[in-house]
Order: C-alpha cells, then sequence, then structure tokens
RNA sequence: CGGGGCGUAGCGCAGUCUGGUAGCGCGGUAGCUUUGGGAGCUAUAGGUCGGGGGUUCAAAUCCCUCCGCCCCGACCA
C-alpha cells in the first residue's frame, strides 16, 4: 500500500525560479526530480517509478528485438578512445578524470569504443553475426550548457544499442528492426514522434533517422511537408527547387555605388530601399586553412554543416577581420564576387541564374547594383548551402515545408565499417576471408523521453500522465481520513485495485479537500478515485479521469472493473 | 566562451539606487475553529543577506574579487 503520509512527494505551489518551460516545472512541481547543480538532478520516488516504467517499455521492447542486453563500464581508459581518434573529437565533452596511479580515464558519453572492442575480442565468425547488444546506463557529458531540467543535462540515462552485421544489407535489416522498435517503443509511452532525415555528426556513418518529439522548446529545428512524408532536421533539410531570383535592373550593366555607412545586409537593403532577398551575403570562411569566398541570398543563412560537406572539408570556421581584410581588400561589411580573383568561391544554387542583385565592392562603403549571375558570374561552383525555412518547396513532392521545433528522444544510425576497422571487429566469413563487422548504433534519452512525455502531455493544472508511464495508475483520495468508513473503503478499494494490478497511490493525509484536488491535478495520474463522506452516504465513490476532467459515480462492486477499462 | 539577469528563511519575493534594529506571502511546528477545489485565528521556530577582502563610527546596501544558478547566442552524439 502506497500511501502519501509515508511517501516523499513535496509538491509546490509556485513554480521554482530556475525552471523555464512547462515539464521541467511541472517535475520539480510534481515532485518528480530536484536539483543538485547545474544539469545534475535526484529523481525522487514518484519520478524513479515513471522513470523505471519507461525503462522496462524500452527493454521489452529491444528484447523483443532480439537485442541483448549487457551493461558496460561508465569509466574507460583513455588509450580506446585514442584508438578511434574519437578522443580529440569529444575532448571538449569529455569528462577527465585520473586515478591514484595517474593513469587517465574518462566518463563515457557514448560507447561505440567500448562495445566494439568488446565484439572484436569475442566475435570471429560468420556464424555469429548478426547480434545487437544494448544497454541502459548513465551517460556523461559535460554540455557546454545544460538547459531545461533532464532535457540536457551533464549526466543523464541513455538506452543505446549497437548492432553487427556480416555486410551493408544485413546491417539495413538491423537498422530496421531497431527503427521498428522506437516506433513501438515511443507509442508505447503515449508520445507523437516525427521521424526526420538526420546528420550524422561526430557519430560518422551513413545515415540516420532522428525520433523527435514536437514542442516548442525543443532544441532542435526541423521541417516536414505538408503534402508528403518528407521530413528533416534542419541541419541537413533540402529544399526543391525555387524560381531564379530576378529584380529590377536586370538588364542593365553593373554599376558600382556609394553607400556610406552601409555595411550589414540589413543596412545596405534599406539604403537601396529594397529587400535583402536581393543582396547576395558574402562571406568569408576558412576550410582547412584556406580562405573561401560563400554566396548565399541576403535573406538566408548559411548551414556550415553543409558548406563542409561541400567542401569535403574537416575544419570549417568563419575567417577573422584580417583574413577578410586580406582576401576581399577592403574592411567588413563589403565583400562580393564580382573581380575577385585568387580565391575559392562556392555558391548556394538559389543564386543561379540570379539577377538585378547587389553586392559588396570589396572597397570601403561602395556597393555593386544590377548583378546578373550567368553574365557577371558565369563560372561559379553551385551546391546547396543554406538552411531551408517554413515555406520552402519540399525536395521531393514540391510541395510545402513546414519549420518545427522538436526534442529529439532517439536517433539510429548506419555507422558503416568506421569502428569495427579501428578496432579489429572482424569476423572469418565462409570461405575463411576476413571482413570488419558492418556496424549500427541506436540511442534513446531515457530520461529526455520521460521529461519530453510531460512537455507534450500536461494543462493549466498539471502533468496528465500517459497510463504507461504514470508512477501510479489511480490515486486514491480520501476525502476526510478521520471519517473512519471513508478511510476503510478508501483501502478497500485500493487493495482491491492493487490485486487488479493497478499501482495505487492512497492520498490519506489529513488536509483540506481542494488541497488535495489540486494535488491530484498536479500529480497528473490517469484515474482519480475519490471516497467521501457525501458520496458514501448514497453508496457510490467518484471516479474522474485526468484527462478528459469527466468524472462519474459507481459503487463498489463495480469500481475496479470501470477504472481497467479506463487505463 | 560572448551577451544579459539573478543570488536575502524550505519556496516565491521586497528591501540595494539614497549605508543606520532584516521584512512580506506561502510553507513548517503547536493549539482552536474549519472541511467536496490550494481555509481562518493565535502562538512559535527558522537568516554566515552566495564566499572572501576592502571603504566606513556603521555594509544586504558602496568598491574589489571569487563562486553558483538561469536565459539568449556560439557549440554539440
Amino acid at each position: 500500500m502506497n500511501r502519501w503520509s509515508k511517501q516523499l512527494i513535496p509538491t509546490l505551489k509556485e513554480s521554482p525560479q530556475d525552471a523555464e518551460i512547462p515539464s521541467h516545472q511541472l517535475m520539480l512541481r510534481a515532485g518528480l526530480i530536484r536539483k543538485l547543480g547545474g544539469g545534475l538532478y535526484t529523481f525522487l520516488p514518484l519520478g524513479l517509478k515513471a522513470l523505471r516504467k519507461v525503462e522496462r517499455i524500452v527493454r521489452e521492447e529491444m528484447d523483443r528485438a532480439g537485442a541483448l542486453e549487457i551493461l558496460m563500464p561508465a569509466l574507460h581508459p583513455r588509450e580506446v578512445w585514442e584508438r578511434t581518434g574519437r578522443y580529440e573529437v569529444l575532448r571538449d565533452v569529455m569528462f577527465k578524470i585520473q586515478d591514484r596511479q595517474d593513469r587517465e580515464l574518462v566518463l563515457g558519453p557514448t560507447h561505440e569504443e567500448i562495445v566494439t572492442d568488446l565484439v572484436a575480442r569475442e566475435i570471429s565468425s560468420y556464424k555469429q553475426l548478426p547480434r545487437n547488444f544494448y544497454q541502459i546506463q548513465t551517460k556523461f557529458r559535460d554540455e557546454i550548457r545544460p538547459r531545461f531540467g533532464l532535457m540536457r543535462a551533464k549526466e543523464f540515462i541513455m538506452k543505446d544499442a549497437y548492432s553487427f552485421d556480416v555486410d551493408s544489407d544485413a546491417a539495413d535489416v538491423s537498422y530496421k528492426a531497431m527503427y521498428d522498435a522506437y516506433v513501438r517503443i515511443f507509442e508505447r509511452c503515449g508520445l507523437r514522434t516525427k521521424i526526420v532525415e538526420a546528420d550524422t555528426g561526430a557519430m560518422g556513418g551513413s545515415s540516420s533517422h532522428e525520433f523527435m518529439v514536437l514542442a516548442d522548446a525543443g532544441e532542435d529545428g526541423l521541417v516536414e511537408c505538408e503534402d508528403c512524408p518528407y521530413a528533416a532536421n534542419l541541419e541537413r533539410a533540402e529544399t526543391g527547387k525555387l524560381p531564379p531570383l530576378v529584380f529590377d535592373g536586370a538588364e542593365e550593366e553593373v554599376e558600382t555605388v556609394d553607400t556610406p555607412g552601409a555595411r550589414t545586409i540589413a543596412e545596405v537593403a534599406e539604403f537601396f530601399a529594397t529587400s535583402p532577398a536581393r543582396m547576395i551575403k558574402t562571406l568569408v570562411y576558412v576550410a582547412d586553412d584556406e580562405p573561401i569566398l560563400v554566396l548565399a541570398p541576403g535573406d538566408r543563412d548559411i548551414n556550415e554543416i553543409k558548406l563542409t560537406r561541400a567542401l569535403g572539408a574537416s575544419e570549417l570556421a568563419l575567417a577573422d577581420d584580417a583574413v577578410i581584410e586580406q582576401v576581399t581588400g577592403a574592411p567588413v561589411g563589403f565583400a562580393g564576387p564580382i573581380e575577385l580573383s585568387g580565391v575559392r568561391m562556392i555558391a548556394d544554387e538559389k543564386l543561379r541564374g540570379c539577377q538585378g542583385c547587389i553586392t559588396g565592392a570589396n572597397q570601403a562603403d561602395r556597393h555593386i547594383k544590377n548583378v546578373n549571375q550567368a553574365r557577371d558570374l558565369p563560372n561559379l561552383t553551385f551546391a546547396d548551402l543554406v538552411f531551408a525555412r517554413d515555406g520552402d518547396p519540399c525536395p521531393r513532392c514540391g510541395g510545402t515545408l513546414r519549420q518545427k521545433r522538436g526534442i529529439e528522444v532517439g536517433h539510429v544510425f548506419k555507422l558503416g565499417t568506421k569502428y569495427s576497422e579501428k578496432l579489429g571487429a572482424l569476423y572469418l566469413d565462409e570461405h575463411g576471408k576476413q571482413h570488419p563487422a558492418v556496424m549500427g548504433c541506436y540511442g534513446i534519452g531515457v530520461t529526455r523521453t520521460l521529461q519530453a512525455v510531460i512537455e507534450q502531455s500536461h494543462d493549466s493544472d498539471g502533468i496528465v500522465w500517459p497510463s504507461a508511464i504514470a508512477p501510479f495508475q489511480v490515486e486514491v483520495l480520501i476525502i476526510t481520513p478521520k471519517h473512519g468508513p471513508s478511510m476503510e473503503m478508501g483501502l478497500e478499494l485500493a487493495a482491491a485495485l492493487e490485486s487488479a494490478g493497478i499501482d495505487v497511490l492512497i492520498d490519506d493525509r489529513d488536509e483540506r479537500p481542494g488541497f488535495k484536488f489540486k494535488d491530484a491535478d498536479l500529480l497528473g495520474l490517469p484515474v482519480r478515485l475519490s471516497v467521501g463522506e457525501k458520496s458514501l452516504a448514497r453508496g457510490v465513490v467518484e471516479i474522474r479521469n485526468r484527462r478528459t476532467g469527466e468524472s462519474s459515480d459507481a459503487v463498489r462492486e463495480e469500481a475496479v472493473e470501470k477504472i481497467r477499462q479506463m487505463l
């Protein structure tokens, strides 16, 4: 019997100062978590109960998909990370420590190296493949900026899985199995997710999908097509072809114009009394030590991931002022592609065929107008370099893309053989020939998923838990605990519910009814069963659905069955 | 790391500009009343005013410095 009076459920009437988004506020107010420091949280009994339910769903679906649960250490010797070169890549996100022998260890931010090392030692034959290993474990990342409670924490619980296959086709099958398992997991958690094409980032690999929970508080931008299933993370999203940008002055010769004080796109556009879209934004980047002139429409933002990819660069950064002046021969703010030689240029596709545009003259306080790409910049290299945005055409069907924000709760990657080659995860085929295993990796942010559920399912009164992961499914609220018959009836019903396999919390506190009702709404358990003197006098108890707010009376005998049907 | 904000009782805040007995609401404890949507009255406990240094007869308040937290940005699996 779980009695509130014996629990630790410290609810708060007011929202703590340092919580900004609804899910974070509610987790604190409903007594699920407490903060220890930035990005560090204690799970209180109720929060832990919900977390365990998410974990159980994840475990069941991973097992069902044939993955094998293991548990790897959170502490790793530095050398393992150096073997793949990722010590450098992830240097800044890893917590580093020394043991008493001054050996260097890191707290694991992820486990590709560790699991691949295991497979390298234990698997040697095609007969042992495919295999998929997973764990549910605490990860550590020295986040630049922890945020929003569990949404981005320094320490968080992740389910990570790693598949190993004989070849790429087989790996696709493993990938699909995980993809399908993820769909079921999030469905069972009561989450509506949007699956988007994603960038593989520091993970490497060929393709990946992210499972996003649409929410204004989400940290990731994404676009989805109104007319077809296309959806992608903004980091990756492409756009369909737009008509060439043609403005007034298209037929006229280029002309250099004095533009005193107009330096930014907005200032220049204002000077010419036109829109930023007419500007050819010219940025100087340095890619692997080589300066590059990057051109884009003035109202678009450069997507550095796309740019890096298009250039085939490994390092990319905006040039500093000195480099810009050296390349353009002018102060910052007046760069342009016209009559500039000796520097590599790349332009966004949307500038192809543009006419009547305005750009910098590579002279202080001067710009050039009537630029016609085909005539004035005939030898440009084009690539997709800018972020897609709301209203752009869909790259698949030409429909309209809508921009949204989302919380990334799951991510699946096809990794290829990057890790298996470097760490020697090789197997022998039936002809005795050695091959690296083809890998995939699959993550679910378990703690983040829990918070995402609340972000997606709450109202002005509190949390609205999906039944599957609610800390308890039913709250038996005894209105006047001092009234003997009420208490007896409450305990009896709670016992009956529990024998029916339903999790029950009994609010037996000696508090005013209104106070307890408010707390019940805040906690948001799916069903509230109120036992009070008045209704007992009529021989009934009250059953209320948290989500719909509908309530109805039930006699003792039918209460359990009625509740069971609501869950 | 850049920009902004904050740090005063468990929580939410006032007081800081203009130095002079540390406050309010909620919460806690005890009692009485109340009891179907965050009750009322009374009493009571609870503070290194984030830390350190300085100025001053006197510092929550002014100065220096450090720390922590939140937001925006950059960055990130």
